[in-house]
DNA sequence: TAGCGATCAATTGTCAGACAAGTTATTGAC
DNA sequence: GTCAATAACTTGTCTGACAATTGATCGCTA
């Protein structure tokens, strides 16, 4: 049989989606249809199957035991609201049923920082686009974000209409360049006067602060961010993982 | 061939063994040989030697490109390093190298609150084991630990010579119950009267701190633990992946 | 009838070989 | 020298089969 699938990522993304919904769909404990049944049913061989199978076992949500059959374990869903999947806050927002809205908003284009050189891995400290932008929620500010990223990676021409404040989300759809994973560093931090004005408290109030740093597929650094939450209005969580 | 292997776990657990050191001992950006050739190397099918790639494809350690070949991509052993992997203290200070001590020490037996009955999935509110311990560094309280248990799991009477603070290492040591996951949640908090205390802070000051839910294999919830960090002494981070 | 051991069916784990699809380097014609 | 066709190599998928493990069934015996 051949592969007329004309999608130029493989037809691997239906079959985890299908498989995803699946895994969702069934309760915590319950068996899963046996392979040969499954990948009948989707149209791939059990080879195929048994490789998409593999991620979901990775990330823990079967469990494969040989002899009695696939099982779907117990925190399944929460893995997928985690801290392990990279979103934007409109996005991360829009899913918890929090409405936000941008407060203030700037572009600025200046010659990178000593900090900000280093950390986007430039040889020579060219310009960079600084985005930074206030969430609101219940009208009143919540998030304070920076976006610092190379000049040819971003410029404020590229910005159009279709920009809603998010550059994750910006950089996405437009595909280019291809992102991968984000190296976030997590911490608890006093509030300086600048953060503290941007979020209405008190200067030394308490903040959690996201450090984040993206890479794109051959490893180049696309983006710096730095990020401050309010503490209540934001729930981050992250699965471990016993060694 | 036959399966000639008597490991009760299969021979996956060695070719994985195999296949994570040759991808750590790869530079980032190399490529690794050809799956046929690996396959043969490592005596076992293409098709199983594909599925263990698919972990590490799912860990994001491994980029693989039809026609090209498998590529080691960047953070490696970043990864390994982050809150990924959960790890007690005690381990996590050795790793990066931070001498610590046992500061106060307290071993508790009560009957468990609304709350805490409620995190560990108790139907009747049973005697739960409570283990709070202070961690220090250059001779300053660092960390504020607390560890709820329900009694059959962890009874004061099971913790012996080899107990060092850390519930985590002496639940791992046992290896009853089999621990698998633990659910994370992260914020920032201004430090309650107690905490200030033992920690040496003034009440109000920030402090970074981990709810943790701990899972068993079977989804029983194993420990609920709540840590309280003086910012600057620890750097957490976690890796997040797109879409 | 109760108990128990052998047998059988179902399921996952692994294997072998083959072809499809995509990429890159080589080769050859102009 | 340029550029298109080609070949070689690599990952993606398919097919069919057998091995290993487990749970249920069946039949025998006491």
């Amino acid at each position: 049989m051949l592969n007329m699938n004309p999608n130029t990522s493989p037809l691997s993304q239906q079959l985890h989606e299908q498989l995803l919904q699946l895994i969702t769909e069934t309760s915590p404990g319950e068996r899963l249809p046996s392979e040969p049944a499954l990948a009948k049913d989707l149209g791939v061989s059990r080879a195929t199957l048994r490789e998409a199978m593999r991620t979901f076992e990775t990330q823990g949500l079967i469990h494969r035991k040989q002899g009695v059959g696939t099982f779907v374990v117990h925190p399944t869903h929460v893995i997928e609201s985690g801290l392990e999947k990279l979103e934007s806050i409109e996005s991360l927002a829009e899913r918890i049923g929090l409405p936000v809205k941008m407060g203030d908003f700037q572009i600025d284009e200046r010659t990178a920082s000593e900090e900000e050189c280093k950390a986007l891995l430039l040889e020579t400290c060219e310009t960079v686009t600084v985005v930074s932008r206030v969430i609101e929620a219940e009208d009143r500010p919540v998030a304070y974000l920076f976006d610092i990223l190379p000049q040819d990676v971003l410029s404020s021409d590229d910005l159009d209409f279709s920009f809603t404040g998010s550059v994750l989300d910006f950089l996405l759809r437009r595909g280019d360049p291809e992102l991968r994973t984000s190296r976030t560093e997590i911490g608890a931090v006093a509030a300086a006067p600048e953060v503290a004005r941007a979020l209405g408290i008190q200067r030394g109030d308490v903040v959690l602060r996201f450090v984040a740093t993206l890479f794109s597929g051959e490893g180049q650094v696309i983006d710096y961010s730095i990020s401050y939450f309010l503490p209540g209005y934001f729930r981050f969580h992250v699965i471990r993982r016993v060694g």
